[in-house]
RNA sequence: GGAGCGCUAGCUCAGCUGGAUAGAGCAUUCGCCUUCUAAGCGAACGGUCGUGAGUUCGAACCUCACGCGCUUCACCA
């Protein structure tokens, strides 16, 4: 009942990593950002008005044509007794207007113009000097942040529903490190439980080594589909199925290596596909890893008095947090889901001194987080409210649940390949003579899945649909790669010239929309990193690949005149923030598809 | 019944702490490759923001009630 050798190694190797992560990172760019610009002209002209009631109510107009910045004089009305126009009027007098391109009044609205051409250059500067630290943060001091994340149950083939919890959980990991905290990727794996008492007493019926070793988890599936459709008619399965998991806990001879080689058959094929998607782990700690943590923690909720007896069961009464008792342990003495995430819980605790603890898992078990977190609370542990249940949506198909007991998966893998072999072909047909064809294949590809899943707020459910899930066009993964790509492009006709000392002051309309956009970046990066919601930052690079598309679309950048190299700086920073956003995503970033 | 999440254009979804005529993508129709990648750009069409009250100078957003959908509610994980 050891765990896997290569999970306590990469365990421990990543404690020390942990506690020697201090680097040092440069933190925003040097340039004032316009609405402290803002602000600070505001505060002049409104001395006896405080400062966080001036920023809380800026905001940045929808439409341009009432600048880049406004300020609302409702809230003022009151207190001046005069209609918010007027007020607007009397106030733009009083604003020192020097560092703007403009200042003016539109009814109760003062709207605030930039000083384009100055800001751009800061921007593009503080970009092109520095492009792997624009946007970073320092919110988080370096602290352990352990996120349980993907956590796939072995013998079971990895749906749509892990790549969720993988994605999301991986995207939060570059997130948070960017705004520097120091995030642990653990691999929850469904390692232990009953289902392995049926997997066994299927294997031992119907199964043979060859057929498992030629295909493993679709026969270890196709046994476990059967068993459950089997038990239906013939009960007596089940008592062979606990017999089985009986026998594992014991620590049964041939139990043991049944148990260990279906463990390792379907951890190579789980790395196939981490592989395909550039995804790795700190830990591969799961369910069996605590197997010997447990009573430990039974022993706690004892000696604290928590532990009561109802219905023969081994409870901890959580009533007064209004909700259902926490079952410790069953009648039979067995322990149950939330002993064990106990047992994780403190061992994190204790192993990584974590200042947040995130488990990216469905929206279904948020009861269980509740109650995890209530029993952690009862037992004396104020660090109960630095764990945060990260939930998503529901993936159905058809409107149904997903069942693996049914058969009613969708298979990762497939997916991945139905959008490899069409990125493929795309390319075939688009940009024949590309190079290394195959490999950009796999990254759009793989890009147009992970994005997909990334691109809508976590908690939406969706419907599984091959054909919007493998699109290319439009909101989705490719399109923000495309734009990189020919950013690249031209960036290589230009010779890649060196951009570090040029004046890059643009003030035309049309650059200006996409520096303000690569400007936002680093707020975007924080509220992404506040929300634990990726599809922030999908959000914002639809948007600023949509705004260089428009760019690209309207102005010629390869003309020989004075703003060429400030117009390459431009393309050179959009492809930087294109690249980290997607990087941040965990999506590829091809120079050329 | 308790708890949670959701309801915005035909479909899929944005809409940051309430603010100026509610925005994208897909689909449909129509334009744009004599050279920076058309996986693109542009235009048209399309919405009583689930319903009803309330708070507010102002509500898709806040409060309450109701309707509909999904999830979950002790011996699975």
């Amino acid at each position: 009942m050891v765990p896997r050798e290569v999970s306590s190694l990469i365990g421990m190797q990543y404690c020390l990593l942990g506690t020697f992560f201090v680097v040092i990172l440069n933190y925003g760019g040097t340039s004032m950002d316009g609405k402290t610009q803002v602000v600070e002209a505001i505060k002049k002209a409104l001395p006896d008005v405080n400062q966080e009631d001036i920023e809380s109510k800026i905001e940045r107009p929808k439409d341009n044509k009432n600048g880049d910045y406004a300020f609302p004089t409702f809230f003022l009305a009151k207190i001046k007794h005069q209609a918010p126009q007027m007020i607007a009027a009397d106030l733009v007098k009083e604003i020192d207007q020097s560092g703007f391109e403009n200042v003016v009044v539109a009814g109760p609205y003062i709207n605030f113009f930039l000083n384009k051409a100055q800001i751009a250059a800061g921007i593009l500067s503080d970009i092109i000097t520095d492009p792997e630290n624009y946007g970073n943060a320092n919110l988080g001091n370096g602290g352990n942040v352990p996120i349980d994340m993907s956590s796939p149950n072995i013998a079971k083939p990895m749906s749509m529903g892990h790549l969720r919890s993988t994605v999301i959980g991986n995207s939060l990991a570059n997130i948070l490190t960017k705004v520097n905290y120091n995030p642990i990727k653990i691999n929850h794996l469904g390692d232990w439980g009953t289902q392995f008492g049926k997997l066994m007493a299927a294997y031992k019926m119907w199964g043979s080594e060859e057929e498992v070793k030629a295909d493993p988890i679709n026969t270890l599936q196709k046994y476990y589909v059967r068993f459950h459709q089997e038990d239906k008619e013939n009960p007596a399965l089940d008592d062979d199925a606990r017999a089985w998991f009986r026998k594992l806990e014991d620590g049964d001879e041939e139990a043991t290596y049944l148990w260990k080689w279906f463990r390792s058959e379907s951890l190579k094929l789980f790395m196939k596909i981490y592989d395909l998607l550039g995804i790795d782990f700190d830990s591969y700690n799961g369910e069996a890893f605590y197997n010997d943590k447990m009573d430990e923690v039974v022993q706690m909720l004892e000696d604290k008095g928590l532990l009561q007896e109802s219905k023969g069961a081994e409870i901890v009464d959580l009533e007064k947090y209004n909700l259902n008792p926490a079952l410790i342990k069953k009648t039979d003495g067995a322990t149950l889901y939330i002993t064990r995430d106990l047992a994780a819980a403190i061992y994190r605790k204790r192993t990584y001194n974590f200042v947040q603890s995130l488990y990216v898992v469905g929206n279904e078990q948020q009861n269980h987080f509740k109650q995890l977190k209530a029993v952690l609370k009862e037992m004396g542990f104020d660090w109960s409210d630095d764990i945060h249940h990260i939930p998503f949506g529901l993936i159905t198909q058809g409107g149904r649940k997903l069942s693996t007991r049914e058969g009613r998966v969708i298979l990762l893998e497939n997916v991945l390949d139905d959008a490899i072999n069409l990125a493929r072909k795309q390319i075939a047909e688009k940009n024949p003579d590309l190079k290394n064809a195959d490999e950009v294949a796999k990254q759009v590809g793989v890009g147009a899945v992970v994005f997909h899943d990334l691109k809508n707020e976590r908690l939406n459910n969706f419907d599984f649909n091959l054909e919007e899930v493998v699109r290319f066009e439009g909101e989705t993964g490719p399109y923000v790669q495309y734009a990189n790509a020919r950013a690249q492009s031209i960036l290589r006709k230009a010779g890649n010239p060196d951009l570090t000392n040029v004046n890059m002051e643009l003030g035309d309309a049309d650059a200006w929309e996409v520096i303000k956009m690569l400007g936002q970046f680093g707020e975007t990066v924080q509220r992404a990193s506040r929300e634990y919601e990726p599809s922030v930052i999908a959000k914002y690079s639809l948007q600023l690949a949509k705004g260089f598309n428009q760019y690209y679309a309207h102005t010629k950048i390869l003309v020989d005149d004075d703003e060429k190299l400030a117009r390459l700086a431009l393309v050179t920073a959009v492809s930087d923030v294109l690249k980290s956003s997607l990087s941040l995503l965990g999506v590829q970033a091809p120079d050329e598809m």
